[in-house]
DNA sequence: AAAATCAGCAACCGCAGTGAA
DNA sequence: TTTCACTGCGGTTGCTGATTT
């Protein structure tokens, strides 16, 4: 047996909005407000709607202060920066543009952004070969090294580990405010980070993950053990609240975005640097929901700019990996 | 000019979280 | 502690106008 129906469905009007009704609704709750309850604001207001339905349209239509048509460059930053970050959580993402409600930023998102990102993606790939003109020639031994690795590493039992550099592991991953802690047992590091901590792997020493099945852990490779075992292909996360599954996204993200932790506990900031420390407030606050595991937009298609799942991991070239977070953000204005 | 296809967007659906009873 | 009504959210649908064939 299913849920019970919010209304009776055979009574209520449905489809779009007429002036007239939008006219009544808008005038009702500028005078009286909603009375925190939506499921009997339409009797009182003498329309013949449900009241999700009275909810939606005033959220997203009549309320004061809706801004509506094109969203600006630093907008479209922002949603992707945000969306890089969190993913699909579009009213977290609304939160952080005045006037713009979920609904418009995930259309707007579904409709337009995304298939910009993939235009740029793609026009990226065409172009990396032949010029290597944004990129050193460091970054460029680099690309291929991790590309023939990755060539000849596509089982999914195999260990990985990245080529050594010193990167900062981002607190972006720890959603919980706990310190870097020594667990009971000597030898291993609960997964567990401060908003505060500065923590330093190299990236030898970050970790390796080696997957049996959907069954995986993270190792660091100096001896010491990730105590958190997760499925990661269906988003199952360690009982400390850290997600492993975002430990590999952020991990990439903080090298492709380039997140500034001076920076972001510095007192003064750029405007970017105050989105990046949004991210980290909203995500250190907020629960970790299972949605965000589940986009709709294919993470291959999407991975070299935003994050890559696990599931995948082992298929996809870090190679983007390395790249600066201008030539992200410039891909947008393009 | 008509039909087919595409793109944008408003609205709906159903699930999950929350809090009151 | 359990139940249930309500709200909020993200995913999906379907309508409409624009563009292409």
């Amino acid at each position: 047996m299913g849920r019970a129906p919010c209304c009776d469905k055979a009574n209520v009007k449905r489809g779009p909005w007429s002036p007239e009704e939008d006219s009544k609704l808008k005038a009702y709750i500028e005078q009286h407000g909603t009375g925190g309850n939506w499921i009997t604001l339409p009797q009182k207001v003498g329309l013949k709607r449900c009241g999700k339905s009275c909810r939606l349209r005033w959220l997203n239509y009549l309320r004061p202060n809706i801004k509506h048509g094109e969203f600006t460059d630093d907008e479209d930053n922002i949603i992707c920066t945000l969306y890089m970050s969190i993913g699909s959580r579009w009213s977290i993402i609304a939160a952080q543009l005045p006037g713009r409600t979920d609904n418009d930023i995930k259309n707007y998102w579904n409709t337009r952004l995304k298939k910009k990102l993939l235009l740029c993606n793609k026009q990226r790939k065409d172009h990396r070969p032949r010029t290597g003109s944004y990129i050193n020639h460091n970054k460029l031994e680099m690309m291929k090294e991790h590309e023939n690795f990755f060539a000849t590493h596509q089982t999914i039992n195999n260990a990985y580990s990245w080529p050594s550099q010193q990167i900062p592991f981002s607190t972006l991953i720890a959603p919980q405010n706990h310190d870097l802690a020594e667990s009971s047992s000597a030898n291993s590091h609960n997964f567990q980070y401060s908003s505060t901590d500065q923590v330093y792997f190299s990236q030898d020493q970050l970790c390796q993950i080696s997957s049996t099945n959907q069954l995986a852990s993270m190792n660091l490779v100096n001896g010491n053990t990730c105590n958190s075992s997760v499925m990661i292909s269906n988003g199952y996360y360690p009982s400390n609240g850290v997600v492993i599954n975002n430990c590999l996204q952020e991990y990439n993200n903080y090298n492709s975005v380039g997140l500034d932790h001076d920076a972001l506990n510095s007192t003064s900031t750029t405007h970017s640097q105050q989105v990046d420390k949004n991210v980290l407030e909203m995500v250190n606050s907020s629960t970790i929901s299972t949605t965000s595991q589940d986009q709709s937009t294919s993470w291959e298609e999407l991975s070299p700019l935003v994050n890559y799942p696990p599931s995948v991991f082992e298929t996809v070239s870090p190679y983007y990996v390395f790249e600066e977070q201008s030539l992200y953000m410039g891909l947008l204005k393009q």
